[in-house]
DNA sequence: ATACCGACCTGTCAGC
DNA sequence: TGCTGACAGGTCGGTA
């Protein structure tokens, strides 16, 4: 995508997967140069630049000088949700339901944003868009303690929790307490430093082997090339309730943790 | 401040 | 075949 331009956009009349007004998120990305695409934590951030527009608003202040083709930038922040997908398309290509976006690009290609659950979000922000949290591939081991420390909730509610950890989900969160050993019920607080930092370990670990095999599809994650993923079939506990622990062969549990479903083995996990 | 719980949506699948 | 209910990669706002 860097070094392509959004010559036009398309969006549909569902307002829901929309944090920021239709035609602002229509006028912000128009005309604009993706200079980089990057993510921060489940959030795809695309950073735009363009020419400021010549006519600005609805009155120009008279007697104001102009400034010379100064840059303007934004940001264009995408959150998949559950079953959102943004794919590079040709144009050509098959037009599929619950399709909410299309940027038509300077290249030819079509950027399209697909989402059935409309649980997705996008938005369009001035620069400076905040995720929150702290990268959990980036963390130091010490700053990872911290995040944990004198907090009541269950370990794997604190995982979930984008404020403290940005990016790791259901999956991932009951995959790497897996890995540690780690009962996802278990209080944040009441868990040893030495296990808190095997949990450091096991998040890098899960979420650098899921993303080498391109993400878990379980049903509609794609990647922008339409590819699907193959973590899930290395998925060790995430949906295998009553089947054998890879490890002891124990039957893997099923509860639920603050509404989502967590998997783990009685055995492993303490 | 913190913690559950329903709501937001559509689609799929198992069970009857 | 077709109905119903449970469940699904997430987050938010209301309520206790």
């Amino acid at each position: 995508m860097a070094g392509d331009t959004i010559e036009s956009v398309w969006i549909g009349s569902r307002k829901q997967p929309l944090k920021s007004p239709p035609a602002v998120i229509a006028a912000t990305l128009e005309g604009k140069r993706i200079v980089r695409v990057h993510r921060a934590g489940k959030h795809i951030v695309f950073d735009l630049e363009g020419e400021v527009p010549p006519k600005q608003g609805a009155r120009a202040v008279r007697g104001q000088t102009r400034q010379a083709a100064s840059l303007q930038t934004a940001q264009w922040i995408v959150h998949l949700g559950m079953t959102g997908r943004m794919v590079v398309s040709e144009p050509a290509a098959e037009l599929v339901k619950h399709t909410h976006l299309i940027a038509k690009l300077a290249s030819g290609r079509e950027l399209r944003f697909i989402d059935p659950r409309m649980f997705g979000k996008l938005s369009v922000h001035a620069g400076g868009f905040d995720p929150g949290g702290v990268e959990p591939l980036e963390v130091s081991e010490e700053r990872f303690l911290e995040l944990f420390r004198g907090r009541k909730t269950p370990i794997k509610s604190a995982l979930l929790n984008q404020k403290l950890l940005r990016g790791v989900g259901n999956i991932y969160a009951d995959e790497s307490l897996f890995q540690a050993g780690i009962r996802p019920q278990k209080r944040a607080a009441a868990i040893t430093r030495e296990r808190l930092a095997k949990l450091h370990r096991a998040v890098g670990e899960v979420l650098r082997e899921a993303i080498a095999l391109g993400g878990s599809s379980i049903s509609d994650y794609v990647d922008a090339d339409g590819e699907e993923g193959f973590f899930q079939l290395q998925h060790r506990v995430y949906g295998r309730e009553g089947e054998p622990c890879p490890v002891c062969r124990t039957a893997i549990r099923r509860v639920v943790l603050s509404g989502r479903s967590s998997h783990y083995c009685p055995k492993c996990q303490k």
